[in-house]
RNA sequence: CGGGGCGUGGCGCAGCUUGGUAGCGCGGGUGCUUUGGGAGCACUAGGUCGCAGGUUCGAAUCCUGUCGCCCCGACCA
């Protein structure tokens, strides 16, 4: 390809002053994509290119273990949400689906993920065991209504994604082809060029058993990954579990009551007090916001020095109730307390708090489901809120083990925990891009969308599903955020838009310009993705555009042209080759490899 | 949704405090020169200063409202 006769490159000599991280100013600086709304992006011909090696990588290791390449449509009529009952949560309030009507007044909704529309041409496909196990997959524009799209294409509102789903007869056969693809995306990843992490990881709003995340660990990454150094462990943050450090014994000496002026959060009270934070126990009130406006107060215990974890809170909760349960938040708001709570002594609660607190004409339940993590349950003395305004109190062989107490796990793991009484390793914690997801879904959809098949004993049973998602155009920007320097993008080979560029550094001198064509050339005729920077520009301007936009290998034709003499520069490690025309193609091709081989 | 920042040509910005008919660098076009690290000279095109009201003889500038973008948080496959 021609710089000249294709497309403008469209590179920028200054950074864009919206984008913050180094991988979102490079896309733009160099010309690989255009902002055209918050978190709606254009490809540029550049871009597209990527996009196309990175899916040719994605669909060669999916066909090798049996995947089937389709494309499902779109726009998804509301009927099927409805039935897996996910149409409420995906667009009231915070959901993120897109959803209009059409001109019946019909109501339709923008797809974020496929689930229901492969089941239920799954149930109406596959009648037999012996049509199974079935995976089919696709890559396509994916729509989201992101809170707060974000740095790009790592979090926009339309992205690609390559999301696949598998059908088995049994949940043996469901859980060794998750083996197989996780197997699978090891090694997509690794054809990109990426370094990744496999992670244990919380199932979120597609629901299932067990999940996985593939993360590129990457200090711009919205998650967070704790793990040990041995590898023995690795979790998101989301998810991990681990032992929290032991407690300081709390002192006989301490009044019962403390009095605490305006000392509301837990620093303030140890500070004044002469107390540790993990002789507290802190109380943290939610409001757990149910299908069919069912409202349900929250009252959390933890140990002062521990956080609450809200994903595992709501995992939690959501299982408590048949209801699906759409929204956690907590209880801040000035105007919400005055409307359902009386006497409430925020900043000084504790777990022994009156039900009398809720309102008899609030639409709440008239009772806190209090949750009690381990680490506070673990205490028998402790201080906690006094439940009065400006008191403490001294809990003395306190037990949670009453019905009104839900003993259970919403702390979040930190580094420095340990994983186990009997291992001594500590976690560490890196941040991460998530560029993969595997689920095994179980009979979830197939159960509320009625998708099942005849087993070998005659039986119907319902199948067993998983789902795989790749985010194509994020594993893009993660590339970049892994593979850059100080003059722009280092593509890994594999998914660059080009293999090499052509740098003639004067057109106008016939010797340099001749022995270019005849390189292009040879290079095309070789099925080597070459582009030739035919610009009559000057030198510095080609090169600087050729270093930002990153391509992998540079042949520069200049002043040995006359000897038949060019040079064969290496983006990454910037060594430079002088090389003699009849050499090139075979010494490009033989560095080139090395390159593919070299697998991060 | 809460907090912060910003909207002036394709990109980066100044001007706003103290109102007076819009400027700089880069980029674009034409011509000549130049050609191994973002060239030089000359000429040139391109902007309802986000939008709407208001104050004023006069508004990019002051006031009110509104929209949009970016960041942090809340939240989130």
């Amino acid at each position: 390809m021609r710089v000249t006769t294709s497309f403008p490159l469209g590179t920028l000599r200054d950074t864009p002053s919206e984008a913050e991280i180094i991988s979102h100013q490079l896309l733009l600086k160099a010309g690989y994509i255009r902002r055209v709304n918050s978190g709606i992006y254009a490809y540029m011909p550049l871009m597209l290119r990527v996009i196309e090696k990175i899916s040719a990588i994605i669909e060669k290791e999916l066909n090798s273990i049996g995947c089937t390449k389709l494309l499902l449509p779109q726009l998804h009529p509301a009927d099927l949400w409805k039935k897996s009952e996910r149409w409420e949560g995906y667009t009231a309030g915070e959901g993120i689906m897109f959803n209009l009507k059409d001109r019946q007044g019909k109501e339709f909704g923008l797809a974020p993920t496929h689930e229901e529309v492969i089941t239920s041409i799954a149930s109406e496909t596959i009648n037999s065991y012996k049509q199974l196990p079935q995976c089919f997959y696709q890559i396509q524009t994916k729509f989201r209504d992101e809170i707060r799209p974000r740095f790009g294409l790592m979090r926009s509102r339309e992205f690609i994604m390559k999301d696949g789903y598998s059908f088995h007869s049994s949940q043996n056969d469901l859980a060794s082809f998750y083996e197989k693809v996780s197997n699978a995306y090891e090694n997509i990843f690794k054809s990109c060029g990426l370094q990744t992490v496999g992670v244990e990881a919380d199932s979120g709003a597609i629901g299932g058993a067990s999940s996985k995340e593939f993360m590129v660990t990457a200090d711009a990454g919205e998650d967070s990954i704790l793990f040990t150094q041995s590898g023995s462990y690795a979790a998101n943050i989301e998810k991990a579990v681990s032992l929290p450090s032991q407690p300081i014994p709390l002192k006989d000496n301490i009044p019962e009551w403390l009095e605490t002026p305006h000392q509301k959060t837990i620093l303030e009270v140890c500070d004044n007090n002469n107390l540790d934070p993990s002789q507290i126990i802190k109380v943290v009130i939610f409001l757990a916001q149910f299908e069919g406006e069912f409202n349900v107060p929250i009252l959390a215990c933890i140990r002062g020095d521990q956080h609450i974890n809200e994903v595992k809170l709501f995992n939690l909760i959501n299982k408590l109730n048949h209801f699906n349960l759409l929204n956690l938040k907590k209880i801040e708001d000035k105007k919400t307390i005055e409307k359902n709570l009386v006497d409430l002594p925020l900043g000084f609660i504790g777990p022994d708090l009156d039900n009398n607190t809720i309102k008899a004409i609030s639409n709440w339940e008239k009772q806190w489901t209090r949750i009690i993590d381990h680490s506070a349950s673990d205490l028998s003395k402790f201080i906690s809120g006094g439940n009065k305004v400006n008191f403490h109190k001294v809990f003395q062989e306190f037990s949670f083990d009453s019905k009104d107490y839900l003993i259970g796990d919403i702390r979040n793991a930190k580094k420095g925990d340990k994983i186990s009484v009997y291992d001594d390793e500590e976690l560490k914690e890196k941040k991460g891009i998530e560029i993969g997801h595997i689920f095994q879904l179980g009979q979830k959809y197939s159960e509320k969308l009625n998708a099942k098949f005849s087993d070998k004993d005659g039986q119907l049973k319902n199948l067993w599903m998983g789902c795989y998602g790749i985010g194509v155009t994020r594993i893009a920007q993660a590339a970049i955020e892994q593979n850059h320097d100080q003059k722009g993008i280092c593509w890994p080979i594999h998914i660059s838009p080009f293999e090499v560029i052509i740098i003639p550094t004067n057109l106008k001198d016939p010797i340099q310009s001749d022995l270019t064509e005849q390189i292009y050339s040879n290079f095309l005729i070789n099925k080597i993705d070459v582009l030739l920077d035919d610009r009559n520009d000057r030198a510095g301007v080609k090169f600087k555009d050729a270093e930002l936009i990153g391509i992998p290998f540079q042949i520069i034709i200049g002043r040995d042209s006359i000897n038949k003499e060019v040079e064969l520069l290496c983006r990454t490690n910037n060594t430079k080759l002088k090389i003699s025309t009849d050499k090139l193609l075979e010494t490009f091709i033989s560095e080139s490899e090395i390159m593919y081989n070299k697998k991060s």
